[in-house]
Formats: structure tokens, C-alpha cells, sequence
DNA sequence: CGTTTGACTGGCC
DNA sequence: TGGCCAGCCAAAC
């Protein structure tokens, strides 16, 4: 459990990014507004996340809707899996139409 | 401490 | 629709 995931910054994160319900996506860059930082960082920190951690971190897509490629091409299939395993649908060209699941952050 | 890297994004063509 | 460029900021070396 304990990682360098105890950052201030990346508890933001997420706790933003555990508010996705099931069956919704959020972006890098909502995360990012809301954490007050950059989208590259809840980025680095989706990375940073210990196998198993209570953060749906399979939520969160890129702008284009697409599941963003990085080492390991077996982790971009797994999101994919456990997207469609919550009701997630993908384009045929594997994008998720974000106006229908991207979920909005409540103002506050 | 300076350089390089990275699960990003918006702008341009 | 899709590739390239600059800005972004923490981590790794």
C-alpha cells in the first residue's frame, strides 16, 4: 500500500477519479481542472497506481475518447475489457463516444 | 540540480 | 480524420 501515491496532489486525483460511476468516462484533462494541475500529471499518476487500488482508474480516456497507448500494450486491452464489462460501448475504430458517457463533475 | 521522459491537450494543416 | 508542434509539470537519472 504505501507508494508514491501519498502525494497531496495525487489523493486529489484520485478522489476526483473515484466519483466516475460505473459505466461513465472522464478525460485527463477534467481530471486535471478539477485536481488544479496539468493533464500530463493525472496521467502520471494513473501510472503511478499499485495493481488492485480501489481507483477506477479504467475510466479515464483521453480527449478523443480512446484508451491512451503506454509500455504495456496488455493494460490498454484490460481497460478496454473492464469498460465494456460496465456497459461501455466502443466505436469501430475503439473510440467511446464521449457526449454519451463522459461524466460531468458536479459544480462544487 | 539540469536533462530527459511521459496513461495529455489544443492549435494548425 | 489524422499527423506534427509547443506547453505543460512531476519523476527518474
Amino acid at each position: 500500500m504505501p507508494h508514491r501515491t501519498s502525494s497531496p496532489l495525487y489523493q486529489q486525483i484520485y478522489t476526483l477519479v473515484r466519483q466516475v460511476p460505473v459505466g461513465r468516462v472522464t478525460t485527463y484533462g477534467r481530471i486535471a481542472q478539477r485536481a488544479g494541475c496539468s493533464a500530463r500529471i493525472v496521467g502520471f499518476a494513473m501510472a503511478a497506481l499499485p495493481p488492485g487500488s480501489d481507483v477506477p482508474w479504467q475510466r479515464v480516456v483521453n480527449r478523443q475518447g480512446k484508451v491512451s497507448p503506454r509500455r504495456d500494450a496488455e493494460g490498454d486491452l484490460l481497460q478496454q475489457e473492464l469498460l465494456l464489462g460496465e456497459g461501455v460501448c466502443f466505436d469501430a475504430s475503439g473510440k467511446i463516444d464521449l457526449d454519451c458517457y463522459a461524466y460531468d463533475f458536479p459544480t462544487g
